[in-house]
DNA sequence: AATGAATGAGAATTCATTCAT
DNA sequence: TATGAATGAATTCTCATTCAT
């Protein structure tokens, strides 16, 4: 008797529940967990927060955690998609509003350390956290991968349009993503050069002569 | 007649003393450990390395160990103290070779990445491992700093002699540092491209192309 | 109407709740391992008595027992606590019991040393253990507090009565219960002379008498 | 030939040795370490304490501590022996100042308090350290014991006087020793009540008054 | 989907003791 | 006797993950 009540009870809670929660909300604790996890795994680092950290900052569950990332690492990467994803539309729309490759190769970096040094905490996740690892470090090469491209589609068509001289697209997109990286870095950890005060003004001549744009400080 | 007699002995036992004292140079256990933990940490990086497998690595005991370095993190630093002195010594060798400042600087670029391209484990530990934390990170820009300081003094001599335009040293040593760490990175990773083969002969004419050397390949 | 079938459905879970819950009484985990961590520090004491051991002897594990007490000298406090709360309620039992002063002061030593000799492993626990370190020598001076705040009120309500002369009832009660630990102490570890047959026959007149009671052994 | 000139000269450093020492410093280093584990001992405890403390506070050597004393537990053993001694030794003489078993009996008491409170180190070790323990527990009664025969014989004498009603003397001078102990400590670790200005007048009565002398305090 | 108590394989570190010199 | 580097068994506490409810 009591067990029919109970199948009934579970009946009428899952309706309510679907009732309140609105079907665009696909899932209000997996944000609430990712968000979480952004911040404490920017402040500890990957090796240092623990699962029970993010559980109390999401104020959630381990039970509920486990549900929604069946491990750490999973969580981990889930949260670095997310980071890079919208890290990666915010540069694509900067350079959209630009014409001609050169411009837009220009507007790509700059928007790049515009948005790593606006926001430290993505920055520090995406640029430093658990790395040495090979299954990290794999995950980071491939989204430094996808920025990678976007730069070097451009410089490609910089070389169609004979805005530059040939050279190794490739190559040259991955060493300015270094650099702008090492400059974030010990921006990141000691808090000077600025990226955009003092890095992004020196470096902008200097890739772009290197890549045989005659560039000029306005 | 009993002094002299002590003096005499003294005199033995001082010279037996470092006849045995050659054979094991300074602490060969402090040695071995090291020895062992550059090969443990480049092989597992640094959470995955434990302390016992570089206890059994080194064929000496946990007390010992904990004797010399009286944590892991300790222990990581002094390696990456001596990792770092070592390629130093190695750089500054070859860049002593030539003459006139962009030779040295283009000596410099080359003989860094020779080194790291060389050694893997080494590179491994000393750009990959343990980093995400400020106590690990700070000791990262540390040595980076050393490096970038060669480069940097070559580039003020190279704008002293007139052999390239003024710019701001610093945030070019870095930036190219930076490049290099995350090529010599891919390949430690992904095997290409190849440093030596694939990124330096793109990477030269766009590092120096960018302070205004006009480099031509030979 | 769905609120009313809510509202029934919280009464009904609620008196399952209850019906399983009176089955595990506030935590079987808890008193599982504080029954464990009583035979085990009694055996073996504080410092030979390892987290393992009371691991297996409560037949849980590690992680529960670190789950409900975070460290090792937690769990000694709060056995010590369960322990004296124990005794003292005994002890406070056996008071009521008589009336009159005097009486009860007289109930109140005898209840204490029966209650010790009639459990060794309380006794050697509560007197004897992990003593030394402030820390926990605090908490036994915060336990005999207790016990020399019951004997103290019935000493100063015997000079209220007038049934003796004036004292310090506080230094009173403290080396009275002095004398008793000693003594039990005594049996505990020589096994003699007998705290009931032999201590306590001689201690009351001892301790009557320096009351200014006119003692006589009935 | 090399190990024939080094016999010799150990043959020669030993007769050195044997010079330089006078023959009434049996050992300044055991004196040395003794002193230093006091110190260390009373500060930290038993088990707190690391023999390397002792080694440091004595400005000895690892080995040297263990040529004198073969372990840790020994080592306590022969401080408490040397403590015992000492404080028995004080007692003794201010008894025999006194004549008249009630007078020594009343020496003793405030002797053993008066030493106890003005040395706090040998307090601490004497009456707190490392028990719990059986074989510790055993040392502490043994010590204890001597200190109640002291008291019991002057009991005894008392009665034989006709200066006091016959009692159990082993038993009374155990209970006594107890009282002091608890107020003692009490004070040790809580500052309060003052032994001497506070414990030892409320105590006398109560004491003497218990074995039928009418105390009355001056 | 959510909860949080429970699990247990670690893992760093400790420290009394030994021993070659 | 003295020295201090070396040993290694022992031990507390950690923390990702599981699971009954």
């Amino acid at each position: 008797m009591v067990a029919v009540v109970i199948h009934w009870i579970q009946l009428i809670r899952h309706t309510a529940y679907n009732e309140s929660m609105s079907k665009r909300d696909k899932s209000a604790t997996r944000e609430k967990i990712l968000n979480a996890a952004e911040d404490v795994f920017s402040e500890k680092g990957y090796h240092d927060s623990l699962m029970d950290d993010i559980v109390v900052a999401s104020d959630t569950s381990k039970g509920g955690l486990y549900f929604h990332f069946p491990s750490k690492e999973t969580l981990f990467m889930a949260l670095l998609d997310r980071l890079a994803e919208s890290l990666l539309k915010d540069v694509e729309k900067e350079i959209e509003k630009n014409k001609g490759a050169v411009a837009k190769i220009q507007a790509a970096l700059e928007a790049v350390m515009m948005a790593l040094s606006k926001r430290r905490r993505l920055a520090k996740i995406l640029l430093r956290q658990g790395y040495g690892l090979p299954k990290f470090e794999e995950k980071r090469l491939e989204m430094f991968d996808k920025f990678a491209s976007l730069i070097e589609r451009y410089l490609e068509e910089a070389v169609d349009e004979g805005s530059i001289p040939p050279l190794n697209a490739k190559i040259t997109a991955y060493a300015w993503l270094g650099a702008l990286n090492e400059l974030v870095v010990r921006w990141l950890f000691l808090k000077e050069p600025h990226p955009i005060k003092e890095s992004l003004p020196a470096l902008l001549p200097l890739f772009l002569r290197g890549i045989g744009i005659n560039y000029v400080d306005q």
